[in-house]
DNA sequence: AAGCGAGATGTTATAACATATCAACCCAAA
DNA sequence: TTTGGGTTGATATGTTATAACATCTCGCTT
């Protein structure tokens, strides 16, 4: 379970999956996955790679669900805040959360190539950033894993 | 030496021996260290925090030596290049490397206060993240590891 | 000296990513 | 029914980054 991302399955599932629980998770704690909100996170789930805010909201203005920048950040953010979706800082990018319902610090390999991303998790606190923070008295709030590189498709198959 | 950053330092020393290091290797290895990229390394030495590309772009311009945006990006990716300096994704913005000559992973602790920068230094790799790109069979090729929050000062002083 | 080529810089324009602001709307609680 | 929070619509603008092409400089060759 640690790290999902390259290899086949069943997507259709998959995606079906994701939405019902997020449902279910709004439902309980009382979020609003209004329309934009879910095709966000559907577009997300479909893709299963890393999208730009722009880049989705031509999707969603293809639906008739709005067409001006605001309306994809605002839906990505609500996304980002509850764990349903992650940005990924090295490419300006946004990609569904592998694990929602678990609170965890991800990290991500980012295939250049065709922007499939994995999603494992990391062990943080310990290491030596952990171990540089107390030294100095830095309090960390969030931390930002990413690994850039080809995915095993891309290796094979480069443009 | 694993982690510099927040402590007090002879800076005015830190910033005149990181240049003339860095003039020797680029003699050594035969890299043009030319005025733009030499004071754009300075710049970033002497502020010591991450700068965005504009706000060095603003001194160059100030100093007469260039003043539309390819020029300082043009210098910032010669001097990322070469080791000189990193680009702190999280906020788009550059930082002196505090430890050039030596090839090395960096890991950042960014303060979101005052920007201020201290750089660690990674052990991946290893680590769930190596293992998932084991197994899966992706090849990292760069590996971005960031962390925000606040440093002493700024947690004392919050603006 | 003239011609060449590589690397660096100058310049203009535009792409790509992100937010500020304010009005309108919806719906549920008071 | 009023009120207020949360969401959306709409316009404008701010911020970061690159494409494209012209020019310059300097060492090398002829
Ligand atoms: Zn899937
Ligand atoms: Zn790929
Ligand atoms: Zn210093
Ligand atoms: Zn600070």
């Amino acid at each position: 379970m640690t790290a999902i991302g390259f290899e086949k399955h069943d997507h259709s599932r998959c995606i079906t999956t994701a939405l019902s629980e997020a449902e279910t998770r709004c439902a309980e704690q009382k979020l609003h996955l209004t329309p934009v909100r879910r095709r966000v996170l559907e577009i997300l789930l479909q893709r299963h790679r890393a999208m730009g805010a722009y880049e989705i909201l031509d999707l969603l203005a293809a639906d008739g669900l709005g067409s001006q920048p605001p309306v994809a950040y605002r839906a990505l953010d609500f996304l980002v805040q509850h764990g349903f979706a992650h940005r990924i800082e090295r490419i300006n990018a946004y990609t569904a959360c592998a694990h929602p319902a678990q609170d965890h610090v991800p990290a991500f390999l980012i295939c250049r190539g065709c922007k499939a991303v994995a999603e494992a998790e990391t062990e943080l606190e310990q290491g030596r950033l952990g171990a540089a923070a107390m030294a100095t008295g830095f309090a960390i709030e969030r931390i930002v894993v990413e690994a850039e590189g080809l995915c095993p498709a891309c290796q094979e198959n480069p443009e």
